[in-house]
DNA sequence: TGCCATTTGTTCGTATGTATT
DNA sequence: AAATACATACGAACAAATGGC
């Protein structure tokens, strides 16, 4: 490099120097522009960008092409809770938010072994595959790829359409009902096809939920893996 | 730019072609070198890098300076299970994995709003503060901090540094038993200080985990905020 | 409507630092 | 010790989106 006072990149310098002025409220909303920055800090219009990179992956800023770089003002998440008995709309209706959302695609497909373990069927078995956006008054949560065993439901993207409810296309093809036995968290990043559907910069985190839900004699009936916006969802657990 | 043959960046379609040779198998482990790889795809240095640093936040490479810049080979995540008796090191040793840690920083903080309201207690209430890594067969997994009231627990620490078992030194300070009432999932990127403790790249994520852990009679005894490791460690919720 | 200044995004060039082999 | 390879930094130019006039 060239003269540098301590042990430290001036990138994470620049970062650390808009991070405090951040906190301290000197920097309410908009940052300056890069070149302001690049000129105050003492270095070139690359450095400031790496430093405002680095706060922007840490969801401190967003930058926005011809308007300018902006503090994220961070929005209350929603609670989703998840449970032996959960359903969407009651999840959301409970927290006076307008349920909502979509079927994107459906088709009849051979279950590969993964999820032939979670159904509890041998491979190659037809499956339902129904992917579906969800939303909380009018603002894309999540996506969701569900698998069904074809055999035993065999209206049941017919009757997914026609009612909108998964809890109901299930009553109307025979279960009575469902409940939920494990869910598996993870976190990846933000694919960009998901990433149009949930209306979200790229660059952006999702929840991973892996479920199966089972019949009320244990087997299992629905293979679900949801992947919610994580900026916008906390995902509940009641033990 | 200059002479671009659709609506995309070069650096995209750079990552587009690392991305399908690493698919295709054409790379197994190693890419070639960025200069080589500038010169093979016709663009800067700087462009190949910024590619390259779009498939590292995917976590798909991996860049080592003086090395070279590898495919991550995804090692199988840890299921850690969360439930109503959530213990770290039976948790660990139900899969064979062997459970370890220590403890980075403990001490006496007043309690704010948002913990004071978790915990049951008025803000402002002495709280002990204790940050700690836990790991799997030497392998850092998550940074937890935990907060318990300091009245109720006067000799804590002490136990803690004592014993290394959060169980254990609640029942040396007179807490029979315990249960985690509620969790509460989210995601996040990794801070650099945790990317320190977790021994991990900069630009990883964290599944972050807040609990309260409540005495038999339902009294607070414990708030907890665990940030996972995102690339080893998978959540599992039985209902 | 269109033009223009502002601001972020991309790309090239060049040089030097630092860790690994 | 030398070569290799990634990391940081500066300079310059143009592209693309936004917003005001």
């Amino acid at each position: 490099m060239d003269a540098v006072g301590d042990g430290v990149t001036r990138w994470r310098r620049v970062a650390d120097g808009i991070r405090a002025a951040i906190g301290d409220g000197t920097v309410a909303d908009r940052l300056p522009p890069e070149a302001e920055l690049a000129e105050r800090f003492g270095v070139n219009r690359h450095t400031v960008r790496r430093a405002i990179a680095a706060l922007a992956a840490d969801g401190l800023v967003r930058a926005e092409r011809g308007r300018g770089t902006f503090v994220s003002g961070g929005a209350p998440r929603l609670a989703y809770e998840i449970g032996p008995r959960t359903r969407f709309s009651e999840n959301l209706l409970a927290q006076a938010r307008r349920p909502g959302g979509r079927m994107l695609r459906a088709a009849i497909v051979p279950a590969d072994a993964e999820t032939a373990a979670l159904l509890d069927c041998a491979p190659g078995t037809d499956l339902h595959r129904v992917e579906s956006i969800r939303e909380a008054d009018g603002v894309p949560l999540s996506v969701a790829t569900a698998w069904y065993p074809a055999a035993r439901f065999p209206g049941l993207v017919a009757a997914l359409v026609e009612t909108g409810s998964v809890t109901e296309a299930l009553r109307r093809e025979g279960l009575a009902d469902y409940r939920r036995r494990e869910t598996r968290v993870t976190a990846e990043r933000l694919s960009a096809a998901d990433a149009e559907h949930l209306s979200s910069s790229a660059d952006g985190l999702v929840l991973v939920a892996r479920a199966v839900n089972v019949d009320l004699s244990g087997r299992p009936v629905q293979a679900l893996v949801t992947r919610f916006h994580a900026d916008r969802t906390e995902l509940v657990f009641r033990s």
